[in-house]
DNA sequence: ATTTCAGTTCATTTTGAATTGAACTTTCGA
DNA sequence: TCGAAAGTTCAATTCAAAATGAACTGAAAT
């Protein structure tokens, strides 16, 4: 193999490790983030089956992956002419992937905290009076964490903005 | 059981469940999170003992949880009056908690990739001329979303601060 | 209309992380 | 110094998430 064909290699698979870990880091499949690793190295689009072939994943996998980077908007999907199949992409501004993980990972998280919160809020008065106080306190420290991260989501989205 | 008892049951179940998904969002195990949650919620001290007892967990991962979280510098122990054993309590800030579970899980990964990085940029001479072109401008957008993620770390610490 | 190839689905299997629990060590009181 | 209780360790187990792959669907060429 030439010098530069295995320099190639090297690169398509560390873009893959670099964005199988990004994957990984947000808790989302690690495939995913090796599928578009694969797709960012590339030079030319690939098809499913280069994507099967190369990574050495099965074709369901393969297929969801493939899907889940398109609905996050990572990576875009285009007929190959005059085949029956298609061809993809990966966009290269890193945004959609990243604010896609973090809609994904995050807000959901951050809605499900708020619905616990405000339910706690409604317990308040239940409680006896000295435990109360104590939880109205501790309320208060998690609310006042869960506004934070509130206003540091659309920041970071910003931030990472390419 | 009194609706008081039954309130305040209610709240320690809630906030063993906030701390744990908040354990799992940062890639910790849940344990981990759902052993703040009691200590966060409860009132006095509690022993290696309560807490196996009242999380249902053994005596391992209530070993391990409190040594990892005594680390994070998220709980403080103390020598139990005239006893052998030890009590635990949650600093009721969340910083140590929340910058802790940063430090775990971001920056091995931040350093992880910037090693990356570096061999990659190594690696661009030994590429064919075309190639090249196209490995640095990927290679420059990772960079810039790296050095840019780098940059948010310190933010983020300092928005959470309570 | 039929065949063939591309892609999807989802029940089963695999994998790896979290948890367990039993053996071990440490600590303190008697 | 010994015994007992607290706490730790880590190999084995459990469990949930991810990956597989075989059966299926749809679409295009003949």
């Amino acid at each position: 193999m030439s010098e530069q064909l295995e320099a190639q290699t090297t690169l398509e698979r560390e873009f893959v490790a670099i964005f199988s870990d990004l994957a990984d880091l947000f808790g989302n499949p690690p495939s995913l983030g090796a599928i578009y690793g694969l797709l960012f190295a590339a030079e030319q689009p690939l098809s499913m089956e280069d994507v099967v072939q190369r990574l050495g994943i099965s074709k369901g996998s393969a297929s969801q992956g493939l899907r889940q980077l398109e609905e996050l908007d990572a990576i875009t999907r285009c007929r190959e002419n005059n085949g029956r199949s298609h061809v993809y992409t990966a966009r290269l501004e890193l945004k959609p992937l990243l604010s896609g993980f973090l809609r994904n990972r995050l807000v959901p998280r951050l809605t499900g905290s708020a619905n616990r919160l405000r339910d706690l809020n409604d317990l308040l008065p239940r409680l006896s009076e000295s435990g109360r106080a104590s939880a109205e306190l501790r309320l208060e420290r998690i609310t006042k964490w869960h506004d934070r991260a509130s206003t540091l989501l659309p920041l970071a989205q910003e931030i990472l903005e390419v």
